[in-house]
RNA sequence: GCGGGAAUAGCUCAGUUGGUAGAGCAUCAGCCUUCCAAGCUGAACGUCGCGGGUUCGAGUCCCGUUUCCCGCUCCA
């Protein structure tokens, strides 16, 4: 059972340390995180993968990290200085876009006056270049990493040699001064994306454009999203952006609803016909502002045909942070672990009966709200022992925290969750922060302790894994702090390691608990590295 | 940006008509403990989001502000 609320994944995060709120001690600020001693890891974990995926194991793919500030002419002939800075409106019948101060409640092209609402474009940071604040002397924090690709299209030609089809990868921070920042690092003002610039031969991108949205979604499941959760979305000619022919958004059905992950579009040539000059030689499709500046060709030389032509592009481009929630999200599960007893169960029952009827009671509700709740609280009373955890979600449904009586069933609920659930991350383990956590059974045992200790230190000191020592609980509380940070191996050093125990033959050998089933094994010690090798 | 709600210990929260700030869990130290959140003893932890006002006195009342949550809006 995925995460149910956002506040659920907010919690945990801070209390394990995997996601803080930015500059907390000064009351923090909007739209701004800092990823903690897991977070970090978990996120690294994951643009590794995406990289290893990507550029590692294809043959048509080189990477790049271009630089953060640049060239504020390449903003202007991006597109992006001119659509991203003030107020607009888009004319739904025709297309075009104004700005709002400029034109009545008409679109001057076509008369029509079904317009959008006024959108506020300024959402490029602008940051002084040098230490003179001359007004010429100014550019702005990337909004998308995009550009940093086209603008190094020709040195990744020239330095290597590719022929079309190729591509150029690149993992980096780019900045949107949002106007809404919300949902946790769902929509934040400093992001990182992943992105794929795909170059290929005029008319072969569409073919492309559908491979590229199917290699996307199957590397999603790959990293442990699960199909139900992910849709793809073909957008409409209206809602396509100033440069895309077509886009194919990637969704994920998150706490707050189904929104975009990745955005796969068909780019045409207009990105490299833009930043490139003598535009009108080159016979692009796109339609382009003229460039003055650039003082290059963006061009392919085609061996077959003889001729200089401008690819087209295919971008997919994901959203790193929004990559790590989902993660998250899905990989989140309050999971029963004992039976609740028939006298444990009986006073949150009796609550929720309580619940329920005030909430049919209510008349401030409206219908459809009551009736979201009713369902969903009927669905957790046919089986309630295996249901609790999901009260939480229950009682974050809209409308249902107005409930009076909510708090006292959360009062009753949660004692009886902590007690007799478990919290786990079910991370695939090549995902997971740490992959293995060696624990004594006994932290007063001085040899159970150094065997203990060992482990870690070998295991860590290969290089390939995160491995840690804990021993300042008993046992069964170190499985669950474990479970909670989703560690996928706990090893165990017991009596019968060290041939204390009652079978001699077990001498030399840990027990391996396995997070998800939390079946445990014997291993020998010589083995346990390769064992977790295997499995990671 | 507009409307609604919230903010007290790391987490979840309690705090009486305004009178010296609390619990459970978590953390740390010690004892105990032979595999799934045991127990005992002790310790640490708060400018009650921030700023102003009313008052002899404000966690509590008033104003402002910031941050978060829920709706509109977003498109990595």
């Amino acid at each position: 059972m995925p995460a149910q609320t956002m506040e659920q994944l907010v919690s945990l995060c801070k209390r394990r340390g995997f996601i803080f709120p930015g500059s907390f001690i000064y009351g923090g600020l909007q739209g701004s995180y800092d990823y903690g001693p897991l977070g970090v890891e978990l996120k690294n974990n994951l643009k590794l993968a995406w990289w290893r995926a990507n550029v590692w194991e294809r043959e048509d793919m080189e990477g790049l990290d271009a630089a953060i500030l640049m060239n504020k002419l390449v903003w202007k002939y991006s597109g992006h200085e001119e659509t991203f800075v003030d107020p607009m409106v888009d004319c739904k019948s025709c297309k075009m876009r104004w700005r709002a101060d400029q034109i009545k409640d008409r679109c001057p092209s076509c008369d029509s006056k079904d317009l959008t609402e006024p959108r506020p474009f300024n959402l490029m940071f602008k940051t002084q270049v040098g230490p003179v604040p001359d007004p010429e002397s100014f550019s702005y924090l990337r909004p998308e990493t995009a550009q940093g690709i086209f603008a190094n299209f020709g040195n990744v030609l020239d330095s290597t040699n590719r022929k079309l089809p190729f591509g150029v990868a690149q993992i980096g921070k780019a900045f949107r001064n949002e106007i809404t920042p919300r949902n946790f690092i769902f929509r934040v003002r400093e992001f990182e994306q992943m992105e794929i610039e795909f170059f290929v031969k005029p008319g072969e991108d569409d073919e492309w454009h559908k491979r590229w949205v199917e290699n996307r979604i199957n590397w999603w499941l790959s990293v442990g999203l699960s199909r139900d959760n992910l849709e793809a979305y073909h957008q409409k000619p209206n809602e396509l952006a100033h440069y895309a022919k077509a886009t194919v958004d990637l969704l994920y059905r998150f706490p707050h609803g189904l929104e975009e992950l990745e955005g796969i579009a068909n780019r045409t040539d207009y990105d490299l016909g833009s930043h490139s000059k003598e535009q009108d030689k080159l016979g692009l499709r796109a339609r382009v502002s003229p460039n003055s500046h650039s003082n290059s060709k963006l061009t392919y030389f085609d061996a077959e045909t003889k001729q200089h032509i401008v690819p087209f592009v295919i971008e997919p481009s994901a959203g790193v942070d929004r990559g790590v929630l989902a993660i998250l999200c899905e990989a989140y599960g309050d999971e029963r672990v004992k039976e609740v007893p028939a006298e444990r169960l009986k006073p949150v029952q009796e609550a929720l009966g309580t619940f329920l009827k005030s909430v049919g009671r209510n008349e401030k509700l409206p219908a459809a709200q009551k009736d979201a709740i009713a369902q969903e609280g009927e669905r957790i009373a046919s089986d309630l022992s295996k249901n609790l955890a999901a009260m939480e979600g229950l009682l974050g449904l809209p409308g249902a925290g107005s409930i009076e009586v909510a708090k006292k069933l959360k009062g009753q609920t949660d004692p009886v969750v902590d007690e007799f659930y478990r919290t786990v991350l079910h991370f695939k383990p090549q995902l997971a922060p740490i992959k293995a956590a060696v624990l004594p059974l006994k932290k007063n045992h001085p040899e159970i302790v150094s065997t203990a200790k060992q482990i870690r230190k070998q295991l860590q000191s290969t290089g390939t894994m995160r491995a840690v020592y804990d021993d300042t609980a008993a046992i069964g509380k170190l499985y669950r702090r474990q479970d909670e940070i989703g560690t996928p191996f706990c090893i165990t050093v017991d009596f019968d390691t060290l041939g204390e125990g009652k079978d001699a033959a077990l001498k030399g050998t840990v027990t391996v608990r396995d997070r998800d089933s939390m079946a445990q094994e014997r291993v020998p010690m010589a083995e346990l590295e390769s064992y977790l090798r295997e499995r990671i």
